[in-house]
DNA sequence: GTAACTGCAAAATATTTGCATCCTT
DNA sequence: AAGGATGCAAATATTTTGCAGTTAC
């Protein structure tokens, strides 16, 4: 699993970080959304408030992450399984959020379906955010 | 128009005020989404700041407006065309951002397509914020 | 050794709360 | 007159920036 963890960074020319490594291992580890509240928690105070700003924001532009956008407008963010890969991409999968557990998972099985916007408009990009009760909570 | 937005108000059981007067009449002149940030300027700071931050809360309990998350995280609020008849009620049009003008649109004439998730997830309400190039910057 | 990353301090922003005063009904 | 709404002050919370010290390669 370490061996993952410095390979995603290493594909994505950045260099291994002591909180790279555990950034990116809480994702690997998590499979659900995570905020950046969640990050500081789980970490359990290792490192800077300042650092996990950062952190992510580099994981966003190497496109290692993605952000999800929730209606109470708390940001999550989710590892991108496939960007990982490559550089860039856009997520085609849908968000799901538990209104009672708060858990945000990419429920990767389900893709978003294409929109037909009327004349004029042109689509870059379709984001789509389901809210319900998650299997664990029904 | 005036009278409009008093009935609004009325029928929401709100006292009729001069913040409240102002800010639902941005909303209905406008016809895009509304910021915090583009209320206050808008208003061209006749009220203090936690006035709109309450107002805003208060129309959006009352399901006067709502809001639309969008993927940089920044909060947008709409009128509910219908929620102004009833109580509460959800959404059901696509939400579209345009990635060059930044403003932010219900296309009441597009709605949200049904979600088939996996089994064990109930969905509860679905929204779909669609991001792109608008009729005026195409 | 060098460039990049981190932590700390502090600035800039954003949001919430308490309370006295004013306005709507 | 009474209850609710507003404005101001201040407490919190969030995010950004600068810089010096440390670490990865």
């Amino acid at each position: 699993m370490d061996n993952g963890i410095a390979a995603i960074l290493k594909k994505n020319q950045l260099s291994i970080t002591e909180s790279r490594r555990k950034i990116l291992e809480l994702f690997l580890l998590q499979d659900t959304a995570l905020a950046h509240h969640d990050i500081e928690e789980k970490a359990q105070e290792k490192f800077d408030r300042v650092t996990v700003y950062r952190t992510l924001q580099t994981f966003l532009e190497k496109g290692i992450i993605h952000t999800i956008p929730t209606p109470d407008n708390s940001i999550k963010y989710a590892l991108c399984k496939d960007n990982c890969e490559q550089g860039h991409h856009h997520d085609d999968h849908v968000h799901f959020i538990c209104t009672r557990c708060g858990i945000t998972t990419c429920l990767e099985e389900v893709h978003v379906p294409e929109i037909i916007l009327p004349q004029g408009y042109k689509t870059v990009q379709t984001e789509v955010i389901v809210s319900g009760i998650c299997k664990s909570c029904s």
